[in-house]
DNA sequence: CATCATAATTGACCGTAGTCATATTTGGGC
DNA sequence: GCCCAAATATGACTACGGTCAATTATGATG
């Protein structure tokens, strides 16, 4: 089943949904997500009210399929990187780094869909949760593979522990006006306590 | 200024809040946060809706008020443990583990209590998060005092990471149904991973 | 082309959080 | 005891998220 298979009415109904998401996000984006209600968004799509409940349960939800689309980039990107090379510490920082510059293009809107995110994040069942918490258990089984990791600690909870730290760092820095420290670097130096106190052990 | 330096009229604010505040904890215990209503808790509390918006701004600032109190709580019980003795790791993790003894009584109240503290938890410039996060890094700082941290690594930026794995194990236990772990003892293990990595080194 | 079941759309409607102009209470000064 | 300004209480009102029964569009079948 490829895309182009689409019957004329799941066309239409993907149309709707995407043009009810744009218009959602252009007067997030330019009026805020709390002044954006859910009559000016349907308006704006030329659809009724209860057309938005359709495609998306709640208000939120549409920060959420924006993470969702986002997820899959990263899932892309993670997977190209490590693709045939040996992973190593600084790469692995750097990717996880890099992939934070998303928030730092507007923070008033991150910041909605951050906690749009978070709202789920801790819910082990959730699907979306499970795949971001592979694409973190992935990274990490390859840097124990490769030795530089400890084995002898389960990896899904280091990625809890490694997940934990990235998610709270953001979250400060959305939260706290003006934004207390540059987000990538402060990012780098707080996984690099963990990884670093996670190497193999030359001593022992 | 003891606290029996109070007129007449400041006691009656006391009193009128502390009944509100009691009002809406019963409501929710036994209905749900949700579930309950400004109007429920005006009416059980005797007053009208709008006396309630004069002592808690928003619904869910009860809840914070109710963290306000614990946190005072908090404050003494880690000064006592601390006071005059050797601080050590194992002490250290009991006591804080010790403490999310809290969430246990009652999962679902305790979602909402968690949350409205998360809501705020990443603001820097809050002062019940600075005080929360001043318990941290004094123990740290102990710690670290009696050689057991490493010393190079500023003790905020540890507290800031202790404090998301803490929080995040704590979130996780609370959305996940049925609870995904037992808390306390994924509590002192997920502490330890990051404790343990952070020992003042005995090798280099 | 007519019929029909199913999918999608619609907007009137509802419940509740939060606002605000008005009314009441309080206590200090005379 | 009376007056007044400030503090507090009040509840009608608003705005908005979300629901749902009724309506309309769609395309498959004969």
């Amino acid at each position: 089943m490829t895309a182009i298979e689409l019957t004329r009415r799941e066309r239409k109904k993907e149309e709707t949904k995407e043009r009810i998401f744009n218009a959602a996000m252009k007067l997030f984006k330019t009026h805020g997500f709390e002044a954006t209600t859910i009559d000016d968004i349907t308006a704006k799509a030329d659809v009724a009210k209860g057309t938005f409940f359709n495609y998306f349960p709640k208000k939120d939800t549409v920060l959420q399929y924006l993470s969702e689309q986002w997820l899959e980039e990263v899932e892309d990107k993670i997977a190209a990187e490590f693709q045939g090379t040996t992973p190593n510490r600084d790469r692995m920082i750097a990717a996880f780094v890099e992939i934070a510059r998303f928030y730092e293009e507007d923070r008033e809107f991150s910041r909605h869909v951050f906690r749009s995110w978070m709202d789920r994040a801790y819910d082990e069942d959730d699907p979306i949760c499970q795949r971001w918490h592979a694409v973190g258990v992935f990274v990490i089984r390859e840097l124990q593979k490769s030795g530089y990791f400890r084995s002898d600690i389960d990896a899904d909870r280091i990625e809890y522990v490694m997940q934990s730290v990235y998610a709270s760092t953001i979250a400060m820095w959305l939260d706290t006006d003006p934004a207390p420290f540059d987000l990538r670097e402060e990012l780098g130096t707080r996984i690099r306590i963990v990884i670093d106190g996670l190497k193999g052990r030359r001593d022992a």
